[in-house]
DNA sequence: ATCCGGCTTGACCAATCGGTCAAGAATAAT
DNA sequence: ATTATTCTTGACCGATTGGTCAAGCCGGAT
């Protein structure tokens, strides 16, 4: 059987753009509207192309989710992998809160729907949540503990601590409607910024 | 006209009960599927009575929904509203704080449904944000701008630290599955309570 | 130019949804 | 006991949903 040519495996052209474009126009419906409240023919409106052609590329409504999640899972732990146990610790974590703020501000879409999974009981990455999200914090939770040891931190949970940041940096893109409600006019990132970096920060300051 | 009997307003009995056990079953419902996840067959299940029946009391799907948030928004907020300018800043705060942490544990479904709604833009609760809930937040920042401008508390944004509590304490009962699972057990409130009192408070000593 | 396999879609389907209706059962008023 | 009102429900309906299918389209390799 020379040159058996197996199933497209390698996307062509045309299958990474649509992809691409698929999961765009689904990240739009999805974080809006959730899981179940987004519908097939809302995402592929949206992407500009047939429903059939849509499930063409992604052959159930699920997998299109589960793609989405996947694929800005990575990215999202991205800073605090980079949490140097070798920097100076105020530095270090002053830089990952404020990368967060940065992130959750330019891509409150995906911050949202990672909330709506986790919200509903995260039925579809609980294992990602037990597994590698559990060691990298565990991994960095040691770090900041070092650091205490070490006097060069006041004492503080440093699991506790992880959940406030995130917490709070989320909270802005999260719930920006009753932020921006609340204040009565659009929050701007820098006094944000500035704000959440002192609430959590100042009381670390080590004797 | 002797005697003319208008409409129903007072509830009966049977009402008041059934409306209570509809109001209970939705909201599990609610906050485990969201607003469009939810169907009125589930409520109607989980109540233990017919969906005509359920139709009879509530009409609309969404008027089950928008009962539930109300029913709760008043509650919801009363901690804040006993934030006394005459006390004790940091009692004052640690209480407040200490209290969120309690409710969030005691009713986390409740917890979910709003983050679940505000998630999704907070259609059904807009104007109640814009209104009532803005005004009081904006009364209790004044309260704590005062108590900085006293020298009772280091300065820190009163807007930004209010977000702050909300979110750190609710992070608690909304994501919940992800605490838990980060952590590898399931999450007490002593130690979060205690956690959480020492990062936000630790910093706002006066000098 | 032709031809093959990937690409695209209108039409369709079964399942599920929120909500209606008419008719009977239970309760309260007289 | 009779009557009026409230309560309860099986059967049903139109709309929407995720997903299928068969048929055509189109582009790149030869």
């Amino acid at each position: 059987m020379p040159h058996a040519k197996t199933k497209p495996i390698v996307n062509t052209r045309i299958q990474a753009r649509n992809k691409e474009v698929i999961l765009e126009a689904a990240l739009d419906v999805f974080s809006a509207s959730g899981f179940r409240g987004a519908t097939v023919d809302q995402i592929a409106a949206k992407a500009n192309m047939s429903k059939p052609n849509l499930l063409y590329y992604f052959r159930r409504k699920e997998d299109i989710y589960v793609a989405l999640l996947e694929h800005t899972l990575t990215d999202w732990l991205e800073p605090l992998r980079k949490l140097d146990a070798g920097g100076d610790p105020l530095r270090e974590l002053s830089h990952y809160i404020s990368v967060k703020m940065e992130m959750s501000n330019a891509n409150p879409k995906a911050s949202r729907l990672f909330a709506n999974e986790i919200l509903h009981g995260a039925p579809m990455i609980e294992k990602y949540l037990k597994g590698p999200l559990r060691q990298l914090v565990t991994e960095k939770a040691a770090v900041i503990q070092a650091w205490i040891a070490a006097g060069q931190l006041a004492p503080v949970d440093p699991f506790h601590f992880i959940f406030a940041i995130w917490s709070v940096t989320q909270h802005y893109a999260d719930f920006a409607v009753q932020v921006d409600a609340v204040l009565g006019r659009r929050e701007d990132l820098r006094s944000a910024q500035k704000a959440v970096l002192e609430i959590l920060l100042r009381g670390l300051r080590p004797v």
